[in-house]
DNA sequence: CTAAGTGCAAAGTATTTGCTTAGGA
DNA sequence: TCCTAAGCAAATACTTTGCACTTAG
């Protein structure tokens, strides 16, 4: 077992007993969803969730999806990206906040992890008084595939 | 006349020589629209920007308010920010691409202008090979006055 | 004069909610 | 058994579009 698998069976575990500690249920559409998004390195939408799940679970609804999300954001295993244009996608990578690439001509999703950014809230925060708690950044341009053509 | 106001007025004729440039008319609902934006440190939703206008024409349309923002924003004139819930608030400061801090709290949106950022997609773009022409970077917490209560 | 813009209403997206039935604990 | 969750459809929120009329150039 390679060390990403470790880590999703560590996640699943986590979520099960806290699912537990707070009264939820554990279903095999949650189930579903949770893998869907913590076991692709993409960032899915809602529908491409929807889609995978679908080859599992063929009668699983697009609203069951969508409160799974709700679920899982809540509980902090994924994060929502949000764009100007269409909808939301989603990262279930589990990495505290980071940065993210976005190819404007592919639209692929990468995710950053420069340590040159670790202290940036601690920065801001330090310079301007405000308690930060979170951040968001997202970098956009051509990935070097885009850049060749 | 202050420094904020020759700016404004700069970007007027700017916009002015730039429709006239590009075959589009000047018509009073742009010149509403537009002063609305960049008119207020605030960053307005649609519907205020709507309001605002409609104090001085209250003739004008929902649509041609998006409508303008849509062409303000073809024209870089404006930033849209989309976050997580609701509609797109809108940057008209004209300044290039710069951080912003949202108070979760009371929603403020802030510009930040850190020295130590200036830099940044340069620094990413030579780690990764990216070719970076844009950022978008958000900061999340609370503010000095909804620390305090 | 005439093409571009306005204003209205209708259509589109993405997401959420209400309600009835199903199924974990 | 009991109460949360699933599934469906309807509702919502924001934004865009189509079209007939208006107007800037």
């Amino acid at each position: 077992m390679n060390s990403i698998m470790e880590n999703h069976q560590h996640r699943i575990n986590d979520l099960v007993a806290r699912l537990r500690q707070n009264g939820l249920r554990l279903t095999p559409q949650r189930m579903a969803v949770l893998k869907a998004v913590i076991g692709s390195q993409q960032h899915l939408s809602a529908e491409e969730i929807y889609a995978q799940v679908r080859v599992d679970y063929p009668m699983i609804g697009l609203a069951t999806v969508y409160k799974t999300i709700a679920m899982l954001k809540d509980m902090g295993e994924i994060v929502a990206l949000n764009f100007d244009n269409q909808g939301a996608r989603y990262d279930g990578s589990g990495q505290d906040p980071h940065p993210h690439f976005i190819c404007n001509r592919c639209h692929a999703i990468i995710d950053l992890d420069d340590e040159s950014l670790q202290n940036l809230s601690a920065t801001i925060a330090a310079n301007t008084g405000y308690h930060i708690t979170d951040y968001r950044l997202d970098f956009f341009g051509l990935c070097p595939n885009c850049q060749s053509q």
